[in-house]
Order: C-alpha cells, then structure tokens, then sequence
DNA sequence: GCAAAAATGGGTTGTCCAGTCCAGAAAGAG
DNA sequence: CTCTTTCTGGACTGGACAACCCATTTTTGC
C-alpha cells in the first residue's frame, strides 16, 4: 500500500487547483460563520461560485473538505500572525502582539472566535480525525509562539520553563476568545492577556543590567 | 392575553413535572456528549425513555429545550463546585480548586470540555437566546468566583483588581478546559492555572504578618 | 490535431429529523 | 362520580441535505 498517497490522488489542472482553492476558502469562511454542520454543502458550492458536483470531484465527502478547512485555517492564522510572532522574545513584543488581538477582537465586534478553536470545540467528541487535526494545528500555533519566548529564555532575561509559558500563553488566549465571543465584551481577554503577561513581567530580568 | 405565560405555559403535574425533568436531563447529557446538533429528538426521547410526542408536549420547540439545558448544566456546574468555590478565599482554596478540576479531567480522559463552554462555542454565531442564557451563566459562575478573592482582596491579603481577577481565572479555566479537550492531555490546564496561581501568589502577603 | 484525462452542469435519490396530529389513558377538581 | 385537564403513544409529513450519476465541455500530453 502507497503510504504517501495524496488525500486528493488525482492530478490537479492549473484550473482545477484554482477551484479547489476557492471551494475550501468558501467553505472555511460558512463553517467559521455558521458552524461546520450548517454550513451545507449546497451553501458552499454557491459561495465558491461552482455548482452542482464540483465539491465531489475535488473532495470525497464533507469530511475531506473540513479536513481540507482545518488546514486551510491554521495557515491563514499563522501567516496573520507571523509578524507578531517574529517579535515575541522581548515584553514590547508581547504587548504588541496583545493590543493587536484585543483590537482584532474589537473590529470584529467580538464574533466569530478563534477560527481554529472553534473548529476544535465543535469537533472534538464526535471526529477523532478533525479533533486530531486541529490538535496538530494548534501543535504549530505553540511552536510559533515558543520560538520568541524560548529566545528570551536563552538570553537569560526570563525565568521558568519556556515551552510551558508558551503553552499557557496560547491556552489563555484560547479561553479569552471564547469568553469574548459568547459575552460579545472584550474585556475578558484583555483581563486573562494582561494577568499572564504581568506573569512574564514579573519573572523579566534585563540581561544586560542584571538589575534588581 | 396573559402576558405573564411561562415559557412552558400549562399547570404540571408532580408526574408531569418529573418528565420534564427526565427529558431535560437526557438532553443535556446527549448535548455534552454529541454537541447540540448531533443531538435529535429521537435520540433524546429515547434516552429519556419517553415516547413520541412528549418532548412537544413540555417544549414548544427544540430551541426550548436547549434553553432549559443551558440553564441545567449552570445549575450543575455551579452545584458541583460549590465546595471549592466556597474556599476560593485563601491560596490553598485556590490550589485546591486548581487540582480538582484538573483531577476531574484526568478521569474523563479529557473529554468532554466544559459543559457550558461547550455550548457557548457551539451556539455563539447563530443563535443569539442561547448565547445570551450561556452568557448569564458565565456570569453566575464568576460571581461565585469572585465572591472568594473579593474577601482575600476585603482582608488586605491580595493586591489587585478582585474582579479582574476572578474573571481572568473563569477565562483561563475556559482556554484551559478547551486545549485539554482537544489535545486530550490534562497539560493545558495544568498550565494555565498554574500560571495563574502564580501570578496570585505573588500578589498575595500575609496581612497578620504583614511580612514581606 | 487527437485521444485521454480532468473539469463542469445539473438532476436525482435516499435518509434523517424537527415538528404535527389525533386518539386514548391517567390524574385532578368539584 | 363525572367532567376537565394533563399526560402518553405512535404514526405521519414536509423539507433539507449529503452523496451519486452521467452527459457535456475544456484542458493536457503526445
């Protein structure tokens, strides 16, 4: 058995790449608005501008497209991130990184949530494969947050373990864009932002100075 | 017209009364389990052990139902944990509020999230009653939180925002909650409260000692 | 150019499920 | 005892939606 077979085997024309593309960026955005199960296949193919059998001839099932989505998502955030990311290895990159996603949260008046958790939470009990899928995007979301705090750490201006930081770090986010979402305030993940960045604070020493 | 009609507007009976019950507690469990939507009538009828019409006969529609769910699973929630909000008033409370629910999702094999937050996920973007009723139960269980750490703050043991506080604690526990679930390791959790923990011990000085 | 492969359009089907209806049994009021 | 209200059982319907099929057009490899 081929292990490295594609999860779509069939060999994609320029074109057909190009409407594969555009059905998994319409389907992203119904099931981010909507919610994976109503957001109908039927709404899909009209989003994408594509009709009638198009999404079978690009994806076995419903399922392979959430699949396609889960992916598709995890890219699209990490690639609006990435320049708040790179900067995550001082306390002045954090705070940026913080008021950007307050004031993300803020435009889009509190809806919608964090694309990748909310997959996850609707996922996670009844679809092993999404559930994993989103437990491996989210894999990559840490690692990118690691990376800063893990560079700070090596410089010996922060104390406590790093990797575990990072995943706090991620974890509360993860709580505040939920708690923003349902109470539509953002105050709660402004709160939870600034107690775990109050948290690095306090455990900051300026290498340099070796100060206090 | 009697504009004071309850929700569910006919007298009950005492059998009556604990059939609306049953049905009630069915559906909330198949909710938990399966999410809102994976959850039919007939699934809840049958768990119920109740036949054919008698959800109809206790709830206009399914929308009700899952009002009378959300408002189920807060009472259940704040009823389980009453104990431990009760000592929310000292570290060790709060220590042993932190191991507990961490303890409770170990045995559950980290499944299943937080059966409020879970729905408010589930039920955020497109239907505004219930993201509503979720909300309110939020609030609840962060008064009951913050009644602890307002008299920690009360007793000149604990500097800072109470109310901050004790909001920042429900929202890591919600992103804590969440990543357990979906990574299905107690780890998240684990983390995000001890970070949180934390940052209120070194908030905290002993105001007999008013040492340090 | 010309076969083979890929892309597209749209119709169809079978199932699942929220919500309806009605008839009969049990419980309560007087 | 009897009349009214509530409770229960089970059958039914209408719509929605995932998945399938095939015929036609476009693209690609040679």
């Amino acid at each position: 058995m081929d292990m490295t077979a594609e999860v779509t085997p069939r060999r994609l024309t320029r074109k057909g790449a190009q409407t594969r593309q555009r059905i998994v960026a319409a389907a992203a955005s119904l099931m981010y608005e909507r919610g994976v199960l109503e957001a109908t296949l039927e709404d899909v193919r009209a989003a994408a501008g594509v009709s009638g059998s198009q999404v079978y001839h690009y994806f076995d099932s419903k399922q392979e497209l959430l699949l396609a989505v889960i992916e598709h998502q995890t890219d699209a955030v990490l690639e609006q991130q990435s320049p708040l990311h790179a900067r995550l290895d001082s306390l002045a990159g954090l705070r940026a990184w913080r008021d950007a996603l307050v004031e993300y949260q803020r435009r889009l008046q509190c809806r919608g949530g964090c694309p990748i958790g909310s997959l996850g939470s609707e996922v996670a009990e009844n679809n092993p494969e999404a559930r994993l899928a989103v437990a491996s995007g989210f894999l990559r979301w840490e690692a990118a947050i690691r990376d800063g705090i893990t560079a700070m750490h090596a410089r010996g201006e922060l104390e406590g373990d790093p990797d575990d930081l990072a995943l706090a770090l991620l974890t509360a986010l993860q709580g505040g864009l939920l708690m923003t979402q349902i109470t539509r305030t953002v105050r709660p993940l402004e709160i939870v932002l600034d107690a775990m960045l109050s948290l690095v604070a306090s455990r900051i020493h300026d290498a340099r100075a070796t100060a206090e």
